[in-house]
RNA sequence: GGGAGCAUAGCUCAGCUGGGAGAGCAUCUGCCUUACAAGCAGAGGGUCACAGGUUCGAGCCCUGUUGUUCCCACCA
C-alpha cells in the first residue's frame, strides 16, 4: 500500500454531473446526488507571504473535516479556496525581496513591479498548496482563483462603480491611520493599541500680548509644528478671558487664536489642548469646526517636511528629541512626567501609526451595516459560539466609515479617473481613455483598494458574480464559514453586509468560528516571540493525521487551544492503535471472499460490539451536526481504543482460534464490518491511515472518500444483549480489580466459581470470562460453597476466587465490609431521593424510574455482599 | 470607560437541553497475555475559584466578589 495518497475531490462546475478524484496516479468520477442542496464553504485566503501555520493548519482541518463528512452523505460539497489577497504585508514582503536585488519600486515602475509580484506570487502560492495538501486538504486546487484575476476583478469594480452611483462611496480629505513604514494609509480595524512608556510633556505658550502664558501638555512634542490653534472648554472660568486672544507658537513663532471648544475636558490635565488639525483625529474635528488651517507637518515616511522650519528632514523622534530640548532651553519647558499611554501600531509591521490628513476614498457604512446586523438578528446567520453576535453588534452599531483607498500598487487599482483639464473624477467598470465630459486628458486614481474590499466579496466574486451563471446559481449562498473569531470585523462583517448589499443573500447560513492556537505556554504564536510551530515539520515528526487530530480533539468553537507536542503524541499512538487493530484482522481474514454476517449466529459480545458502534454513529453524526467536532473525535478515540480493541478484539481471539467454522466466519465478519464502518467516521479526521486500511480491507467502491458515510440502524439495535454483556464484563472488570489488588500475575491462573441469577448470560460468557480474567476455569451456579476463597461482588454475581495461600480472613471481611458500607451509603443517598416526595411528583418520570432501578442493583448487591460476609465468618 | 471569555485531578483540557465528576499526559503497582511496550491490566488524585440565590436536585441557570486573558473605545 502507497503511504501517499493525493486526491482532489470537487465539482468542477454545476455542469459537471461527477466528481473528480485523483489518486495515485490516475483520475475517476464517482456520481453525486445534484438534486441535494449543496454543502459550501467558503474557504479564507490564506496569506502566501509565510510558510503555512497552526491558524491554517487548524482553519484547513476543520474545513476539510466538514467537507468530506458532507460528501459522504452524498452532497454536492464545493469548498471555495484562495491562495492570497494583495495585501500590505505581501508588498513589504515583495519591496524587501527586490531591496536584497538592490531594486526599488520606483526603479522599476509599476507595470514591472506588479509583474514581479505575480511571478512571486505564483511561486509562493503554489508552495503553500503543496503544503495545504500534506495536511490531507482535499480541495480542488485547480479551481482556486486569485483575487487579483479577471474574475474577480471585475466583481471589485462592479461593486465599486455601483457604491459610487449611490452615493455610498465617497472621496475627502480625512484624518486617516498613517504607517510611515508600509507608506500607506490603515483602516481602524487595522491599528493594534498597546500601552507604552512614554512622557507627558508640561509645556506653556505665551500670549502674543505678553501678558502670560497657557499651560498645556503633549505627549507628541514634534506636532508643536503644525499647531493651529489652543482650545480650552467654553464654561472653563480659568481660561475665561483668555477666548479670543492670540499666542505665539514657540519655536516656529506662528500666531494662533485661543478657542472655546467642548471637546476639551476641563478635569483632564491643565484644561488646555494644543490642536494640530493635520496629525490628530479629533484635533480634525475641532479645526473643521472653527476654521483652522491645516497643516502637515510630516512626509509619508515620518520625516518632518519643509512647514516644520529647521527641524525639515529630521525623524520624527530625532525631531521631538531636538525640538524638545529647544523648548527646555528658551524656557517653554515646564516638566516631564512619565506616563504610560496607548500607542497605536501598525498591524502588520508593528510601525507606530501617525494620524495624518490626506484624501482618500471611504465607504459610508451606515446604510451596509442595518441589515447586515438584521441578518443576525433574524437568523438568517447563525454564529458559532453565539456570544460573538455581542461583538458583531457592537461593531456595526458603532460603525465608522471605512478607509479603502491604499497607497500600494499591489492590489485592485481604483476605477476613478481624474481629468487633467477639467478636473471631472469619473468612476467606471472599464478603463477610460478621454473625459467624458470636456474630452480632456485622463489620470487613473493611483491607489489600490483595501485588501478587505476585494475578499469581502469572496463568496460570490469566486463563483463569477456579477454574471449570473450556473454556479451562482447553485453554489450561493454557501453553507458555512469556518474561520478565527480575530478576523470577525475584517472578513465576516464586510462579507456579510457585501452579500446582502450585492447580492440581496446572506452570503452564508452558519459561522463557525475557532480559537487561537497558542504554544504550550499560552502565548499567542507569533514571528517576534520565535513560538510559532511549523506544522510541516510536525507533520514530518507524528504525521499528518495525528497532526489534525489533535487540531480537531478537544477543541470548543470559539475557545483558544494551546498547542503541545503531548496531545500529538497522543493522536499519533491513536493513529497507531488503528493501524494495528487493522493488522490483527487483515491478519485473520481467510483468504475466502468476505462474507457479511448472519443474524442468527451473532453472540452476546457480538450484538454488544455492534449495539455499541450503532451508538456511535448516531452519536458522531449528531455532534457533527451541530458542528460539535470535538466531542464527536473523543467519542470515535473512546470507542475505537476502549471498546474496540481492548474488549472486542481482545474476545474474538477466543473465536478467531476455534475449531468452530461459523464461529470463526461470524467474528470475522463483525471484526471487518465494525472495523470498516469506524474508518469511514474516521476518515474526515485522518483521511491518510484509514484510506490505506480501507483499501487492505475487503471493500467495495474505489476510495472511502466516496463511500457512504453509516448510518443509525434499528437492526443493530441489540439494547439488551448490551446490558446483558456488561454483566460480564462488570465481573471480568471485578475480578481483575482483585487480582491486581492482590498482587497477582495474569500467569497463574485460578478457578472462579460465579454464583448468579443470570445463569444464561454468565454461560455464554464463559470463555470469554476465563481468557480475560486469567481462569483456567469457571464454573457458574446460582450458589456454591467453597472454602478459603476471595469473594468478589458485583450488582449480579457473587465470584469466588480460590487462592487459599493468599487469602487472609480477616482482611477479606473487612474490605468486604468496607464494600458494604458504601453500598449501604449510596441505598441511602438513593432512597432519600425516593422517599422525597417533591423529587417524585416534580421530577421527569424516566429520572425517577432510574433511580428505582438502581436502587432495586444496590439492593441486590447488598444482599449478596452480607450473604459473603456471613458465608466467610462461618467458614473462620 | 464598555463588552466577552476563562477559573474543574499535579499539567493541558472535555463535560451537549440542570439528574451522584471525565479524558490525555504525569505519578504509583503488576505484566513481553500469540495486533500493538507508541502497549496491556489496575491504583491514587477534585469543597468543579469564592459568597449568596432559583430548584425536589446546580460544575451547568441567576446575582455579586476575586483572579486572569482577550476585544472595542480612547483625553491632549
Amino acid at each position: 500500500m502507497s503511504r501517499e495518497l493525493e486526491k482532489i475531490y470537487n465539482p468542477k462546475s454545476f455542469e459537471d454531473k461527477t466528481y473528480k478524484f485523483w489518486m495515485d496516479g490516475g483520475y475517476f468520477h464517482a456520481e453525486v446526488d445534484q438534486s441535494k442542496k449543496p454543502f459550501t464553504i467558503v474557504m479564507p485566503p490564506p496569506n502566501i507571504t509565510g510558510q503555512l501555520h497552526m491558524g491554517h493548519a487548524l482553519d484547513n482541518t476543520l474545513q476539510d473535516i466538514l467537507i468530506r463528512w458532507r460528501r459522504m452523505q452524498g452532497m454536492s460539497a464545493l469548498w471555495i479556496p484562495g491562495t492570497d489577497h494583495a495585501s500590505i504585508a505581501t508588498e513589504a514582503k515583495i519591496v524587501e525581496a527586490m531591496k536584497a536585488e538592490g531594486i526599488s519600486k520606483a526603479d522599476i515602475g509599476r507595470e514591472k513591479f506588479l509583474e514581479r509580484a505575480w511571478e512571486w506570487k505564483e511561486n509562493y502560492g503554489g508552495r503553500i498548496i503543496e503544503q495545504l495538501k500534506k495536511m490531507g486538504s482535499s480541495c480542488d486546487w485547480e479551481r482556486e482563483r486569485f483575487t487579483l484575476d479577471e474574475g474577480c476583478s471585475k466583481a471589485v469594480k462592479e461593486v465599486f462603480v455601483r457604491l459610487y452611483e449611490k452615493g455610498l462611496i465617497y472621496r475627502g480629505e480625512r484624518i486617516i491611520n498613517w504607517c510611515s513604514h508600509c507608506r500607506t494609509s490603515i483602516s481602524d480595524a487595522e491599528v493594534e493599541y498597546s500601552e507604552k512608556e512614554g512622557n507627558f510633556w508640561h509645556l506653556r505658550y505665551p500670549l502674543t500680548d505678553g501678558s502670560g502664558f497657557i499651560p498645556l501638555a503633549t505627549t507628541r512634542p514634534e506636532t508643536l509644528l503644525g499647531d493651529t490653534a489652543v482650545a480650552v472648554h467654553p464654561l472653563d472660568k480659568r481660561y475665561k478671558d483668555m477666548i479670543g486672544k492670540t499666542l505665539t507658537l514657540p519655536l516656529v513663532g506662528r500666531e494662533i487664536p485661543i478657542i472655546a471648544d467642548e471637546y476639551v475636558e476641563m478635569d483632564f490635565g491643565t484644561g488646555v489642548v494644543k490642536i494640530t488639525p493635520a496629525h490628530d483625529p479629533n484635533d480634525f474635528e475641532v479645526g473643521l469646526r472653527h476654521n483652522l488651517e491645516v497643516i502637515n507637518v510630516l512626509t509619508e515616511d515620518a520625516f518632518i517636511n519643509e512647514n516644520g522650519g529647521k527641524y525639515c528632514g529630521l525623524d520624527r523622534y530625532e525631531a521631538r528629541k531636538q525640538i524638545v530640548k529647544d523648548l527646555d532651553e528658551a524656557g517653554f519647558l515646564v516638566k516631564i512626567e512619565p506616563i504610560k499611554h496607548n500607542v497605536g501600531s501598525c498591524y502588520r509591521c508593528g510601525t507606530e501609526v501617525e494620524p495624518r490628513v490626506s484624501k482618500q476614498w471611504f465607504v459610508k457604512m451606515e446604510p451596509l451595516a442595518k441589515p447586515a446586523t438584521e441578518a443576525v438578528r433574524g437568523g438568517d446567520i447563525t454564529l458559532i459560539p453565539q456570544r460573538f453576535e455581542k461583538t458583531y453588534y457592537n461593531w456595526m452599531d458603532n460603525i465608522k466609515d471605512w478607509c479603502i483607498s491604499r497607497q500600494l500598487w499591489w492590489g485592485h487599482r481604483i476605477p476613478a479617473w481624474y481629468c487633467d483639464d477639467c478636473g471631472e473624477v469619473t468612476v467606471s467598470r472599464t478603463a477610460l481613455d478621454v473625459c467624458p465630459k470636456c474630452g480632456g486628458n485622463l489620470h487613473q486614481d493611483e491607489d489600490t483598494l483595501d485588501t478587505w474590499f476585494s475578499s469581502a466579496l469572496w463568496p460570490f466574486s469566486t463563483l463569477g458574480w456579477p454574471d449570473n451563471n450556473l454556479d451562482l446559481k447553485y453554489f450561493y449562498p454557501t453553507s458555512t464559514l469556518v474561520t478565527g473569531y480575530d478576523i470577525i470585523f475584517f472578513w465576516v462583517a464586510r462579507m456579510i453586509f457585501s452579500g446582502l448589499e450585492y447580492t440581496e443573500h446572506a452570503p452564508f447560513n452558519t459561522v463557525l468560528f475557532h480559537g487561537i492556537v497558542r504554544d504550550a505556554q499560552g502565548r499567542k504564536m507569533s514571528k517576534s516571540l520565535g513560538n510559532g510551530i511549523d506544522p510541516l515539520i510536525e507533520i514530518d515528526k507524528y504525521g499528518a493525521d495525528a497532526l489534525r487530530f489533535t487540531l480537531a480533539t478537544g477543541n470548543t468553537p470559539g475557545n483558544d487551544m494551546r498547542y503541545s507536542p503531548e496531545r500529538v503524541e497522543s493522536s499519533r499512538n491513536f493513529a497507531n492503535k488503528l493501524w494495528n487493530a487493522a493488522r490483527f484482522v487483515l491478519m485473520n481474514l481467510s483468504d475466502d471472499e468476505p462474507v457479511p454476517f448472519v443474524p442468527d449466529s451473532l453472540s452476546i459480545e457480538d450484538k454488544w460490539i455492534l449495539s455499541k458502534y450503532n451508538t456511535l454513529v448516531a452519536d458522531a453524526t449528531d455532534n457533527l451536526d451541530k458542528y460539535e467536532v470535538g466531542l464527536a473525535v473523543s467519542k470515535l478515540y473512546d470507542f475505537v481504543w476502549d471498546e474496540y480493541c481492548d474488549w472486542y478484539i481482545e474476545i474474538s481471539k477466543v473465536r478467531l482460534n476455534s475449531e468452530d467454522k461459523i464461529a470463526a466466519d461470524t467474528v470475522r465478519a463483525v471484526l471487518v464490518y465494525v472495523l470498516s464502518n469506524t474508518l469511514k467516521l474516521l476518515h474526515p479526521f485522518m483521511p491518510f491511515i484509514t484510506e490505506e486500511i480501507w483499501q487492505a480491507l475487503p471493500h467495495e467502491g474505489k476510495s472511502i472518500m466516496i463511500s457512504k458515510w453509516p448510518e443509525y440502524s434499528s437492526n443493530l439495535d441489540f439494547t439488551d444483549d448490551e446490558n446483558e454483556f456488561e454483566k460480564i464484563m462488570s465481573s471480568i472488570k471485578a475480578v481483575r480489580n482483585r487480582r491486581s489488588e492482590m498482587n497477582v500475575p495474569p500467569s497463574k491462573k485460578a478457578k472462579l466459581y460465579i454464583a448468579t441469577k443470570s445463569i444464561d448470560t454468565f454461560k455464554m460468557g464463559e470463555v470469554i470470562i476465563k481468557k480475560l480474567a486469567s481462569s483456567n476455569c469457571v464454573e457458574i451456579a446460582d450458589s456454591f460453597d467453597v472454602e478459603g476463597a476471595v469473594k468478589v461482588v458485583t450488582d449480579d454475581a457473587v465470584i469466588s476466587i480460590p487462592l487459599e495461600e493468599l487469602v487472609d480472613f480477616d482482611a477479606e471481611i473487612t474490605r468486604l465490609n468496607k464494600e458494604l458500607d458504601t453500598s449501604l451509603k449510596d441505598q441511602e443517598f438513593i432512597s432519600k431521593k425516593l422517599n422525597n416526595k417533591s423529587f417524585v411528583d416534580k421530577a421527569p418520570v424516566d429520572v425517577v424510574e432510574g433511580q428505582r432501578k438502581q436502587l432495586a442493583k444496590i439492593l441486590d448487591r447488598i444482599k449478596l455482599l452480607e450473604d459473603s460476609i456471613a458465608d466467610m465468618k462461618s467458614k473462620m
